[in-house]
DNA sequence: TTGTAGGCGTTATCAG
DNA sequence: CTGATAACGCCTACAA
């Protein structure tokens, strides 16, 4: 129980067990330099015994560096961004970076604040998947000169590293799906509109709804923000409406559950009197009780290919802007049909 | 795009420019030691003016700290350990900590290496919700007196500071719930057997079985991993039983949906043909299709108070080693019921 | 091949 | 009240 910190070993404790100079067990140590094997050897034996082990704190003061890197983003409790952190752990991690989380919950400040304490601790990088389009927080980071890539959303004005969804592609293929299947009036629910994912998702239904069927009826169009509780909102809003459509495209999977959970409480059957679709696929889409038609964003490889670009423009291997975009697959399931 | 490190600016640069000596710039902005309030003022507002942020770096190496505390976990998709994290980040924010997260993907070498990392890194504390209960990284931790609480699980047999649920009473309660429904034959699904946790809920299991029946069949007992997977092979393997069980009590919920996915594809319903249980109330225990009576551990809480335990233990506030259980609620949906 | 010296950016101590 | 100095632990020129 004692935390009595143990008196720690210094480098100079080595030098001393082994009756060298301190830079020649951080030559031995670190492989750099010229040092006797056997030198080596003896250095790297005491180093062991002793159970040293070298202070990233002293280090990064040294070297400017502290090989993490931070992740801002809106909730981890949400799959998606889960699943985004497990692929970035996995580059992170083979790179020996470790990762520093910070939940803004949706919260500006704490972004802000977040931030701030970022750039104190002088970390290596950041992965922005929280920030607003509009952020005057991405500036501080510019300003300083502190790399970032922004991960699915983009900043309003200034050019930056971007890994993102082809979000417009993805709603748009869910419209082309219902579509095909013979629906036309097809109901959407939007997520947050500070997100220009968020965005890029509605234009991406709005383009196809226009140009497959010109005319377009706005009470078609439900604000969301992302959450189950505002799926329901929305699909009790649809029922609501005189005309009511016959399928929904949601803007991700948690309010698509949502407005399902509407329609049966009001004794509706999915597929058979209405189509529902969702984007991000979590887990919960695939269980054989929700069993929904969605969008693929590939997250982990996502939160991997951007770990990756953010590595890259550490190591100044990285030229122009970075911008890749994954393109979501349509995973088919039992949530659309024909309408009757 | 430019990631060219700006000139840091350091308490020097401040300094030089008020004309004043580092340490009164020190002094002034950490406000301790005495410092004019004129002075004061001026420093103050350069160091605004100047964009002045004070290194954690270089004032870590000073003071041996790095207000960061790291955790362990095995896999942050899982939604328990999710929440988990929720309720840390809430009170280490709170506190002026950052959280590093390390990912041990239920791998032992990949947790005696993040655990080098995070002692080379010289972080404040560590939080441990993934170790297993013999393992011998944790002695590392003490040897080197670095400040850790146990989250779920104990140690075989240091004595440490620990923070976790009730699971023995957990598993009890349920089958005391299913009992009292009046289900005898009641089979249970097992965790992982090297988690001190996964074995409480065993016992309690076994306790309250051997009190109410006395006679225990060991076929009803099938082991797991707490993956959806291993719950469908537990179903099958109970539906296989010359003499079925009635009921179901899961080690955890995930197994739980496996089981039930497997019952629903044999066309049994639960809770008609079949009760069943779970343990954790992750969110999607509580959407209308899956409607699961399980244990609500209080995750967040929880999480919370693990932190509040590492972070008295760093203020040097904690005397003996703390140890806090907090019970878990039964909550009672659709998947139980009387047998037929 | 090895050792010495200096500095990374802070803060605690102590003298002025 | 303020400032010089040393030290936190490491790495890298450069000298030997």
């Amino acid at each position: 129980m004692t935390n009595l910190r143990q008196p720690t070993i210094t480098i100079k404790d080595v030098a001393q067990a082994c009756g060298v100079a301190p830079s020649t067990v951080s030559n031995a140590l670190t492989g750099k330099g010229y040092v006797r094997a056997k030198t080596r050897d003896q250095v790297i034996a005491t180093a062991a015994r002793l159970g040293y082990r070298a202070s990233s704190l002293a280090r990064g003061l040294r070297l400017q560096r502290t090989w993490t890197v931070g992740v801002l983003l809106a909730d981890i409790a949400n799959p998606f961004f889960s699943a985004l952190v497990r692929g970035m752990e996995d580059v992170l991690w083979a790179r020996h970076y470790n990762l520093m989380l910070c939940n803004t919950d949706y919260d500006k400040e704490k972004e802000a604040a977040y931030l701030r304490h970022l750039v104190d601790k002088r970390l290596d990088g950041i992965i922005l998947a929280s920030t607003a389009a509009d952020s005057p927080d991405v500036m501080l980071l510019r300003e300083r000169g502190m790399p970032f890539v922004m991960l699915n959303r983009r900043h309003r004005t200034l050019a930056t590293d971007y890994v993102g969804i082809d979000n417009r592609r993805g709603t748009a293929t869910a419209v082309q799906h219902l579509a095909e299947l013979g629906h036309s009036r097809i109901a959407f629910i939007r997520g947050p509109q500070d997100s220009s994912a968020a965005e890029d998702r509605l234009s991406g239904y709005l383009d196809e709804m226009r140009r497959r069927f010109a005319l377009f009826d706005e009470q078609l169009i439900a604000p969301g923000d992302y959450s189950i509780e505002a799926g329901r909102r929305a699909g009790a809003r649809f029922l609501a409406l005189e005309k009511r459509p016959t399928a929904i495209v949601s803007a991700n999977d948690f309010m698509a559950i949502g407005a399902m959970a509407v329609l049966r409480e009001h004794g509706l059957t999915v597929p058979a009197d209405m189509s529902v679709t969702g984007f991000d696929d979590i887990y919960v889409a695939a269980l054989p009780w929700i069993d929904l038609t969605t969008l693929n964003p590939h997250s982990r490889e996502l939160g991997a290919r951007t770990a990756e670009a953010l590595l890259s423009r550490l190591d100044k291997t990285a030229n122009g802007p970075a911008d890749i975009v994954l393109a979501p697959t349509l995973i088919h399931r039992g949530t659309t049909a024909p309408p009757r």
